[in-house]
DNA sequence: AAGTTATTGATAGTAAGTATCAACTATCAA
DNA sequence: TTGATAGTTGATACTTACTATCAATAACTT
């Protein structure tokens, strides 16, 4: 039920199903985004990738995130942070602490976001929800 | 249970309470925000108070969040935007095409937001959750 | 009224992008 | 294989939403 995805193929042929060429930087970017485990920033990917032109990444960003390869969330001090999405449907639970970002999917939620047209008056288009945590690693670390 | 808040005096008054000084300038937001119904930006404000700095109107903005007394929220596409606090524990609606926001107290909300902590791994310390909407007068006059 | 200390505002700087546009190149059709 | 065509790139400049500095000013305190 919960599909899983992405890898460097799938991804390259979403952007090809999209009309989108692939080029050189395109392929660079999706690579740097699967190296990194945690939330990341665009600064974060075009700092590492010196051939790349900064323009060209929030570009590339902002395409993945639109084919729903990657997951921008923000923080609660409003800077936003990438992640790389795997999961169909779903929200996020991110540590302050170390930007660990978890995917979480919940029926239940998702059941009463739908239930809230009774409260909500005009018609629902969308919603954010994003879970802050301190994740357990974070935890067992600050508590030696 | 729902208590409604906000007007001049109380606000005031909570800035004293928090040991703040009540300045020409502060009262000056304070009144500007209450002239208002739909969110705002810190622009807004700035660019209607023309004899207060853009910085107070900043740092003032930021003093009433943390004193609860207006919302700081996110747009679907990362802008920022603010809107007076009414409720005691709330979540918003937002109408994407207006601006207009609704608080909402929800108790299954808040219920299913607690009970994440069967899914969620680490402490929960935080959420975010904005409804995206298109509001009822918005519908109406695009229906014409 | 005087003293202390928070507050202010002009200026400059930062973070996260977006707009421009000439140069470049992926893709396709011949 | 080679053009032609249209999508893509990158340097630069600009924008939005702030934050840092710090000297000048004004609010509370007594
Ligand atoms: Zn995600
Ligand atoms: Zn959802
Ligand atoms: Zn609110
Ligand atoms: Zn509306």
């Amino acid at each position: 039920m919960i599909s899983t995805r992405t890898s460097q193929p799938d991804v390259i042929a979403a952007l090809e199903d999209a009309g989108l060429r692939i080029t050189g930087q395109r392929r660079q970017v999706v690579a740097a985004i699967e190296r990194r485990d945690v939330g990341f920033s665009a600064e974060d990917i075009a700092g590492e990738l010196e051939g790349v032109g900064r323009a060209t990444v929030y570009r590339t960003l902002k395409l993945l995130v639109k084919a729903d390869v990657i997951c921008k969330l923000v923080l609660p001090d409003g800077t936003p942070m990438y992640s790389p999405s795997r999961l169909e449907h779903h929200h996020h639970s991110v540590c302050t602490s170390c930007g660990a970002v978890e995917e979480f999917r919940d029926t239940t939620v998702e059941r009463v976001l739908r239930s809230l047209t009774r409260e909500i008056e005009g018609e629902i288009v969308g919603h954010r929800m994003e879970v802050f945590i301190r994740c357990r690693s974070c935890l067992d670390s600050s508590s030696s």
